[in-house]
DNA sequence: GACCAGGTCCTTG
DNA sequence: CAAGGACATGGT
């Protein structure tokens, strides 16, 4: 069995085990706010400070760059690295909002409805996904992992989100390979459909969760694909 | 109380 | 360029 099989037995493997999911189904600004907080931190963590955003009325890009810096880091303390992800969220958001404005045809200050601020991904649908993914990267922040969840999940690009989990999950079906060779062997399997691409890294989060943290790793199942 | 969490950046050798 | 440290709170 080479490299390839085993992806594809374990793609197999996860959607007999949890079914198609819809995963981190989110307004734009939170997937961006979301895809800076969740940085080496559970995810539980991040839904209570989106919480606090939310309810100090700050819990959008353009409110961001605006709100005063110890209301936003109270916010987000529950997040751990709280001052740096202050930080790098108020970078993240001026980039996009400005990005927004420039890119804006001009007129139309109107509402949008529900109230959402962002347009980004009405903005931005001519733009290349390689040119999005390295204009994200050039921000202070943001690395592989954080720009290609905005642009899978925000932007819902065909992009895979290689994360710590897929690295376990990986390495437990016996795949031993660079990380951008598991990106690739991913991509392959699942770049052409982006509810495909999210439900996959969502089956991966709750797999690895569940059996793949250090303790429990004999328990899992997917080590009988290593053959 | 130790150890780890859906990373990223900066500094060293 | 690889390796190691810093950033910090919350859960097991």
């Amino acid at each position: 069995m080479d490299d390839r099989q085993r992806v594809q037995a374990l793609i197999a493997l996860l959607d007999e085990t949890y079914g198609r999911l819809s995963w981190w189904d989110a307004p734009f600004d939170e997937i961006v706010i979301g895809a800076i907080l969740t940085q080496q931190t559970r995810f539980e963590n991040v839904e209570k400070a989106i919480s606090r955003l939310r309810e100090a009325g700050i819990c959008t890009l353009s409110k961001i760059v605006a709100a005063d810096r110890d209301l936003l880091e109270e916010c987000i303390r529950c997040t751990g690295f709280y001052r740096v992800k202050a930080e790098r969220l108020t970078g993240l958001a001026a980039f996009i909002c400005t990005v927004c404005e420039e890119s804006t045809p001009d007129d139309e200050g109107e509402v949008r409805p529900g109230g959402r601020e962002s347009t980004v991904p009405e903005l931005l649908p001519g733009m290349p996904t390689e040119a999005l993914r390295e204009a994200l990267l050039s921000v202070k922040g943001v690395g592989e992992e954080t720009a290609d969840s905005i642009l899978c999940y925000g932007l819902k690009r065909n992009v895979f989100v290689l994360d710590a989990y897929t690295h376990r999950i990986s390495a437990c079906a016996g795949i031993t390979v660079q990380k951008n060779r598991l990106r690739e062997l991913f991509s392959e399997e699942l770049a052409h459909d982006n509810d495909l691409l999210r439900s996959c890294h969502g089956q991966i989060v709750e797999y690895a969760k569940e059996y793949c943290n250090t303790k429990r790793c004999s328990e899992c199942r997917i080590m009988t694909l290593a053959e």
